[in-house]
DNA sequence: GCAGTATTATTGTATAGACAAATAGACAAT
DNA sequence: ATTGTCTATTTGTCTATACAATAATACTGC
């Protein structure tokens, strides 16, 4: 039997769990038609009202619809996805790098599918990223968008699985966490410095340094291209000027890397920036020392911000289609396509300006 | 009498309705008690099972809230207001101007108080901006931080309108709209302007140039404020050089106006750029023509955004201060206090750099 | 064939009454 | 002074019943 008469559980409340395991069960499904008030009542042996009641309280949070004289139906999300949802979007930092146009380029998917897009900092710290996971299971995101931040794995693993655990999707934008089978949507990091180095390799480079941040997935594997690249052309690997530190990344400890790469600046020719930023305070450092680049040592960077110091050759990368793909993603989890994580990688084009020497 | 029995109306939602206007209209008062079931019961005559599910339907939409033995009582939601919300911002494009910096000042001060930010980007468009209008009504947010579009008055009151219409408090950022009494945060643009223009007429400078954006609330104030300063100095306005226009502004438009602007150069030896960007295209015209800033021509520009190009002299907004103080002013009005549309003036700091040149 | 009508199953609205559970406040017992 | 008990009041749960509104379906008359 469904109800027990003598607990001290109410009966309405008895039976609006069962049909709430029903439906989560898949008893009922998604569009099915439950058992009419009546149908119930010979089930329950209870009245009508206290039916009326169990049922009334499942269509208030959204689990059934009532249809006069059509009967009372599981509700069908993939139908509603015209209903209108909310997806948070957790970047480092909106003022920074590629944020802005990432975020751009979702919240025009967003909007263009009508539905909208909360907007949260991380500063790249867990802690900050926590408290917004509240806010957002709170406010009802059906799915969220995020960058992961540079802490360790198991942070970011931990905050994906609130999100999880309550059946709420969550795509990776550009970076990756190892280890973890989750949709994602990113560059071709390891192509693109594969790429970049050798281009370096062909203006007749040969002795590169690469500084970057290896607490970042996408900088790791750029490093790998690197290597890669390097390997490709019989190049040994100079470990004296591979700088790839996963500690903080403020800019004063960015100056020290930057400071201690240029003293030894007689192992080599060309540096490898493992993103933008990097090689604008590299290019700064350089003009304070009185070196001319590409004159004294050739430059690269990765990204291609919109930068106005110099004229940087860097690795374009598709931000706003990362943000938007990134969107169409999410909403195709949430819309319940229920098949293996996706990976979707886009391509990086080299945009050759005059940061690089040639030298044969 | 409260219920009319021969109304097709259903008698528990004409109560409902009843007692919601009561509510709204201030007879029964957030935390006040409204009568028991058995007293609202012999007051229109109903069953209690009626009474119950009127009451029960405004509990749950947020009305009231019932206590076993104590009774039903009108939401208080000053003392809800731990109740997070969601604000909606409607910015013009996240990636350009000030926009990212003021969205993160409003994104800082909703996290550190639990609520949650939807972005919107309108392009400066009335359409754009409809279409997230609707979207955000839906989404049930409790207000709205709008920088309005630089379209006619009409089209911003209309948008306005739609908000305030289902009682969702809406505060101008940066912008205002010309004879709407909204509350609004901006910077002191006429104070600031006068400012600016007092500082090049000190250093010598008489025959002062201005090209603008007139559509802008923000940029005629700053028109009035050059004005103001010529005044003081007994400099009369010369109309040749004054290019106020409120056409649609892009690069290409700026381009030409500018370049008109440059055919006149032996009209004056200064220019006033209505902001940083029109600055910045000024620079790149006048290098195209071998014209040397500021030895050529002086410039100052208006916002101080993160320009690397060159050094310009600029008027500092305090753009994440604006927004910061937008998220605060919005939330203030969530919380119902019920007082006269508020004005929030933020100071304007001269940055001189060198882009200006001493003529005495 | 097709517009109008009747049938009927289902949810929507409404009444009347009963007992249960919680709790403020008074009072009693320790 | 604290703890326990009782009482009155109010909302919470539940039953039994009735008629209304809606809409799919079958039926009727032309």
């Amino acid at each position: 039997m469904i109800i027990d008469k003598s607990s001290p559980i109410p009966q309405y409340f008895q039976l609006q769990t069962w049909l709430m395991e029903q439906i989560d069960q898949g008893v009922f499904r998604p569009g099915d038609q439950v058992p009419t008030e009546k149908e119930l009542g010979q089930l329950t042996g209870l009245a009508r009202a206290t039916i009326r009641q169990a049922v009334g309280n499942l269509v208030n949070i959204g689990y059934l619809v009532r249809h006069r004289r059509l009967g009372t139906y599981v509700l069908d999300r993939k139908k509603e996805t015209g209903r209108r949802t909310i997806i948070g979007i957790l970047i480092p930092d909106i003022r920074t790098g590629y944020a802005p146009e990432l975020a751009r380029g979702a919240e025009d998917e967003a909007a263009r599918q009508s539905h909208s897009l909360i907007l949260c900092n991380t500063d790249d710290s867990y802690i900050m990223a926590d408290r917004h996971a509240d806010r957002l299971i709170e406010a009802q995101v059906s799915g969220i968008i995020f960058i992961p931040t540079a802490n360790p794995v198991k942070r970011n693993r931990l905050f994906i699985e609130k999100f999880t655990r309550r059946d709420i999707p969550v795509v990776l934008a550009d970076r990756t966490i190892p280890g973890m089978a989750v949709d994602h949507v990113t560059t071709d990091n390891f192509q693109g410095a594969l790429d970049l180095t050798s281009y370096l390799i062909k203006m007749g480079h040969r002795r590169i340094a690469i500084i970057l941040n290896s607490a970042l997935s996408t900088e790791r594997e750029r490093l790998e291209g690197y290597q890669a690249a390097l390997a490709q052309h019989g190049i040994p690997v100079d470990p004296e000027i591979v700088i790839a530190q996963a500690g903080p990344f403020s800019n004063e400890h960015y100056q020290e890397y930057i400071s201690s790469l240029l003293d030894r600046r007689d192992r080599y020719t060309a540096i490898f920036a493992g993103h933008d930023r990097i090689a604008q305070l590299i290019y700064s450092a350089a003009q304070e020392l009185g070196l001319d680049i590409p004159g004294d040592i050739s430059l690269v960077g990765y990204d291609d911000l919109p930068l106005t110091t110099f004229s940087l050759t860097t690795m374009l990368q598709p931000i706003y289609e990362l943000g938007r793909e990134s969107l169409k993603l999410i909403l195709s989890r949430i819309r319940g396509e229920n098949s293996e994580p996706r990976r979707i990688v886009l391509k990086s084009n080299l945009v050759e300006r005059s940061s690089v020497k040639a030298l044969n």
